[in-house]
DNA sequence: GTCTATAGCTGGATAGAC
DNA sequence: GTCTATCCAGCTATAGAC
């Protein structure tokens, strides 16, 4: 009894490491259970099987990327905040959380049923047509240009979270440190919004 | 001697596919034997080992993604058109290989020597710096107005390639059939190219 | 060159002692 | 609950016949 919740938790902050690196055919289990501190039957022992354990750790991630945009589309801030509380939430969520695009893209990519289980099942799934739906009230009302609100969309999420599933390559491509890169994304947050209000301008 | 070269591109077009679905740790021997109508033992035959085809087929996408960007930098246009040309060739290529951004990212983020080394190995790595000067010059110019040079390019590079990458997600969300699909990203080719160059605007 | 058979290993999962 | 030992499936790689 002296580990249990502890354990738990343990196994958990483990998987979530070694799954987000390596995803789910690149890890093994005895990487987690080391990560962890423990051995491997213990894994079985609390999480029944590999399978188990990542679906645990990509509901989670999963959820962890819907959040993000849903919590601010449900607001009712006035539009260019709402742009601005975007990008700025993205942005910082991914220098807290790297790892995240990679992990959830090319899971999604092996396996396209789970993110449609997972989006279907709501909870947290962002209201895209609320989004759609601010963006044609602001072009009624002349504040920005006319523009499919979906490509909108498209772009706003493509500048904030690219640079993180592509950081390797820019890093290597511009010869950035990592104290540099993190000013860079920084920097990104108001850049980004400029840019966008920008490009709306009528 | 019949198959021979034949047999050698079969092979290689069969891991193409497979490796680019799957990646590296996912991907199987035999799933690309399958794939090329032949057994196993003839993959290593030609190839030595998984490891070694696997290098062939990333250095061979590495390379593709690399390409289209330098190509353009390389040429002289002028900067409102090397902007639509960059967007163009992205787009049209991503069109072609819809794969291509996840199995690169993922990669590369296992892996980040890899693209290190076929960075450095020249030959068709885009000129940065190139870009760099041509965007400081059309600033000189008054022609757009001051932004970061490295930063334009990843606006320019995320609007491209994200969509690619989150392909399912995106399709999931907006409920967008495969033709609808088609279409949205060859708007995108447009839409893109005049949402930069408005922003851009001085 | 191409195939079948199999060696040799890795890794997920379980049994059973404590 | 936790550990050690072990089973067994699946995989890469090779040997050897044709």
């Amino acid at each position: 009894m002296s580990g249990e919740k502890n354990t738990e938790a343990q196994i958990i902050a483990a998987a979530k490491k070694i799954f987000m690196q390596k995803g789910l055919a690149g890890a093994r289990m005895q990487d987690i259970a080391d990560e962890a501190g423990i051995n491997k039957a213990m894994l079985h022992y609390y999480y029944r099987s590999k399978d188990k354990l990542f679906e645990i750790i990509f509901n989670e991630a999963a959820d962890n990327v819907f959040r993000v945009l849903s919590a601010i589309l449900q607001s009712d801030m006035p539009f260019r905040e709402m742009i601005a509380a975007i990008i700025d939430n993205y942005i910082d969520n991914l220098i807290k959380n790297p790892y995240l695009p990679v992990f959830v893209l090319n899971e999604i990519h092996q396996n396209p049923e789970r993110i449609v289980s997972r989006f279907t099942k709501s909870g947290n799934s962002p209201d895209i047509q609320a989004f759609m739906d601010k963006v044609n009230k602001a072009q009624k009302k002349k504040q920005i240009r006319s523009i499919q609100p979906l490509q909108l969309l498209l772009n706003i999420v493509s500048m904030c979270i690219f640079p993180f599933a592509a950081r390797p390559l820019i890093q290597t491509v511009s010869g950035a440190s990592d104290q540099q890169w993190k000013e860079l994304m920084e920097e990104r947050k108001a850049l980004v919004t400029e840019f966008i209000l920008r490009a709306l301008e009528p």
